[in-house]
DNA sequence: AATGAATGAGTGTTCATTCAT
DNA sequence: TATGAATGAACACTCATTCAT
């Protein structure tokens, strides 16, 4: 593969990521991508053996990425904080990747792909339940329904990407902050309780 | 409008509602829906100007039945205990409406469409968040971000809900209030601590 | 058939009417006729057995009328003047019949019809060229190519009620005796000429 | 527009001159024009946006091969001889391009689609009524209804065309000059009058 | 590698006609 | 007679994909 063949493809892809994260998998066309990346249709056809194709190509590059910016939790250093630092990753992506981000939360996608998205937030779910698990074996953590409760925090970050999308600039580590600390204390005002 | 033509019309919507929530709007087809209702091609837009309108409609419908569902939490009664059963209410719907649920939760539809089922939404947001804020007025909650915490919530729901759809037959009312628990009372165990 | 029965066929040939003159019949639909009658779908086919068949009867309709109104010249009288009033009576038509003038004359329809009308312009056409032939061997007609000369003249009549059609009141006599004096004076200045 | 393009679209567009001249608008589908031009359903659509413009484009290339017909008469000729010779080159249109002036004279379009044909024989009759209003200020015509006339003139030359068209081949200059010799020296035979 | 003209199966939609009530 | 719900063949148009150049 020549040097002008692998811009060619790269070109190919940045404009299917561009026209996915527009109008999803069903409303964008070929002739959209192609006249994105300045290329003739059969070209395309070169690089791709179909739409399918490519835009399944583009969504598992979003879950891997994703999946690279959560990192394992240690024990060396503040626990909680680390799982900021593993949400305010995330939501910087929502946020310099607003069009891939767009494409798995916002965008629809033939039935058929979404098994990678669901994959994903489920390995996601199930990081989450262990860590709990072992939070609440540890004495740290009521001991919750960790099935649920895992859900509900996957679910509330996926929601809090869709609003960094829509917003654009926020301080990410703030919010993630802001999130961790409302899953640990919770909401009530125990100033005067104890 | 005839007893034959309202069941005619009512076996077109059952059979779509179907149909969407296996394929989504744009896998979907009028043969698929004329099929299943066991129709004349014609006879569907006897009915329906367009595959848009049956969708709307059925779109519609789903967005009013979670409205109804939500009631207005009022001061007399323990107000918690209100919340919870909104949310067990809600992921009923998940429950006993499976096919509608997935089509909102799972399936995808037009761009035009998703104003509809956003707005909704956002608008239990709004006002999960305006109450947020009055339960820090009266001091009952801590002073947290309401945005980020509504969006949370409203993610966390949704994401449950996704759950119930897929397990099928939960005890709701044990999940909203477990729901309900953490967000209160947070995951840090404080026997201890006070 | 009663008099109710008489009614609503009137009712639908009115209709049909109508909704031809204004759309042609490619564009003019069985729901458009029974809408401007005011009868249900299936009472059109009890007196017509298609969309064909009732647009035939009035285009048949028509025809005789024009028919009716080219009376025979005879000796007895002027026939100029008998000539004049017979162009007189077809302008009339256009006038009175607007509607049904339009059908003929400005709006499109299957080319299965057009002998219909092709037809009785023909006819005219050779009654003119008779006559045309019989003024000549009588001396007082100049010896013109008399097929060529009938055409023409039809297709001026055919003109001019086009324009009495569009323009709504014009005075009928006059315009057909000026066609007439035309035809048969030409348009050479002769004042000085013998 | 490559070479085979462009001989694809003509084959186009004569196969659809062929088949709207044989069916008119309504009748002729896409189907028939691809069979007759030989190419798959997509090419045609490759090529024109919809039916409509096809036919459209047709219409305007007839309307304007006939405006090209028609010269201005100038003073430094015989005006009667141009005249002639315009209307023999009309009809020589009719004869030598007969699909096309069926299409215009005896097939059925679309009521949106008049206003091109209507517009261009206004727009005649106009030029034959300044012409009449000319002759008749200069003395050489008879004071008559230069609007009638005009109207008059038009049709009988569109009927001519019409004979033209069904017979073939006819001696279009004879005709022309018959035609200019009947509408100038009218049918009386004066011989003995003066 | 690159082109872009050509393909054709597959969509949504229309509308004259039928027929049970 | 009258109704109007139901029918389905037929139509214009789309768009992912192919292939000769």
């Amino acid at each position: 593969m020549s040097v002008q063949a692998k811009n060619t493809r790269e070109r190919l892809i940045e404009a299917a990521k561009k026209v996915f994260s527009e109008k999803g998998f069903f409303e964008s066309h070929i002739s959209h991508i192609i006249e994105e990346a300045g290329t003739a249709r059969g070209t395309f056809y070169i690089y791709f053996e179909s739409k399918e194709e490519i835009f399944k190509e583009i969504l598992k590059g979003i879950v891997e990425e994703l999946k690279r910016r959560i990192k394992p939790v240690n024990v060396k250093e503040d626990p909680i904080d680390q799982i900021v630092r593993n949400i305010e990753r995330i939501l910087d992506f929502a946020v310099e990747e607003r069009e891939l981000s767009k494409i798995i939360l916002f965008r629809s996608y033939d039935t058929s792909f979404s098994t990678i998205v669901d994959e994903f937030f489920k390995e996601v779910t199930e990081m989450v339940k262990t860590s709990l698990e072992k939070g609440i074996l540890m004495g740290y953590l009521k001991p919750v329904n960790t099935e649920i409760i895992a859900q509900a925090m996957v679910g509330a970050v996926k929601e809090i990407m869709k609003n960094a999308i829509e917003k654009g600039n926020i301080d990410t580590y703030m919010v993630a902050k802001e999130l961790v600390e409302f899953a640990l204390g919770g909401l009530w005002d125990v100033k005067g309780r104890c």
